[in-house]
DNA sequence: ATTACTAGCGATCGAGTAG
DNA sequence: TCTACTCGATCGCTAGTAA
């Protein structure tokens, strides 16, 4: 059984986020359908990921929310929202302005474009294209989007994570010195997101091009991109 | 894993509830960290349990939600909303009039109070006080209270469906002719709610007293009901 | 009363592979 | 390619029971 539903199942039985309750692993089982027995390991197992707190006494368990719990039911909840209240189309496009990358992008495509060729069929420039999310675009959802995953490799002792991409296309004022000014220009890339870290307000992109080169992009040149899953 | 969790993980991909999506089990099993073969079974027993529509082809399926599918995810939904808005304190009253049974409720209350004797150490009086739900109060959720579960059982042949007690208090405005004239007068019971068939907008409740005779009760009599969980 | 350990078994997973 | 079957391995459940 997941996690989440588990903790969905618990806070369902509380008024709000900061309330208690207070069960025994015999009633707890019995909403779930389930052994005394698997209720009592649900618990314990939710309570060693940190999602809840417990105080065992003789008649029972007070249980309570910790706020890694409370932030993952947050997350299933605004994503439901989301779905349900149609806020999805919105969010199609995001906006921000081009940045300085710390030269890391270029290292790294060079370590995985093998693999990018592989799994996306395309070498690509050695460096990425760093953008700053607009303020209203931060904590934008990527996960509803099919990704690419290129996975985990060894490379010289070295580890290279997991990275998901994301096929989007970029979008910029055509360049004053050409025929399209004013004009958008159009630009198939992808959005890479490694596993382990990244920043919430910057996104990297790569692409077969030398993106700054081919659009006359500059650090603040105010960019838009464009998702739309597979 | 959990159905809904899937369910849910498809629904993050998809744009609105009526949308539709194209993808592999293989990309499937990347989404979800499982294997290929998995996420195949997955998929499979959801079209099953009818919780989506599948069209495969050559290369993917076409996936959508079916009604029952959606309407599991947003009971998912206003529950996840209630709790996070904090909406919930203002539910935990309801209130409604009272209606007549079809005199089904003596008959069941004759035979379960044996065990609701064992379960929640009082003798019914046989009969149970209807009440019709005020219309901003139907589809109140019940779920949120730690109720007590009378198993199933088997007497002369009959199997008796599982039922859950909601303990509560009955609150009506005190009788005529007596002391308490207008003052709110409690009364502890307990909700009973069949597993299998139960009504949307009617509740019945029992208790140790006869509550139309001890309360001074009569059809279309106003109460509120208290439900305060454990 | 509780919670939760251990043992055994049944359900579920994924590799191999067919269609 | 895709989906999805079989089947052996492994995971997770429940019964019994200790604390």
């Amino acid at each position: 059984m997941n996690s989440k539903i588990i903790l969905y199942e618990i806070a369902q039985r509380m008024k709000s986020v900061d309330d208690r309750i207070s069960i025994s692993s015999m009633q707890f089982a019995e909403l779930l359908d389930v052994s005394q027995q698997t209720a009592s390991r649900y618990l314990k197992n939710l309570e060693h990921e940190n999602l809840i707190k417990r105080k065992i006494g003789a008649r029972g368990q007070e249980i309570e929310l910790t706020g890694i719990g409370i932030k993952i039911l947050n997350e299933f909840y605004l994503n439901l929202r989301d779905f349900f209240e149609n806020k999805k189309d919105k969010k199609e496009i995001f906006e921000g302005r081009v940045i300085k990358g710390i030269g890391e992008g270029a290292y790294y495509v060079k370590e995985y474009c093998g693999k990018i060729n592989e799994k996306l069929n395309f070498m690509p420039f050695e460096g990425t294209l760093n953008i700053k999310l607009n303020e209203n675009f931060v904590g934008f959802n990527f996960d509803r989007f099919v990704p690419v995953f290129i996975d985990v490799f060894k490379k010289g002792g070295r580890t290279f994570g997991k990275v998901k991409c994301i096929p989007a296309k970029l979008m910029v004022k055509g360049k004053k010195n050409e025929k399209e000014i004013g004009k958008e220009i159009k630009e198939n890339c992808f959005i890479i997101i490694p596993e382990r870290t990244h920043h919430e307000d910057v996104v990297e992109i790569i692409s077969e091009f030398n993106l700054r080169e081919k659009l006359g992009l500059f650090e603040g040149s105010r960019v838009r991109v464009e998702l739309n899953g597979f």
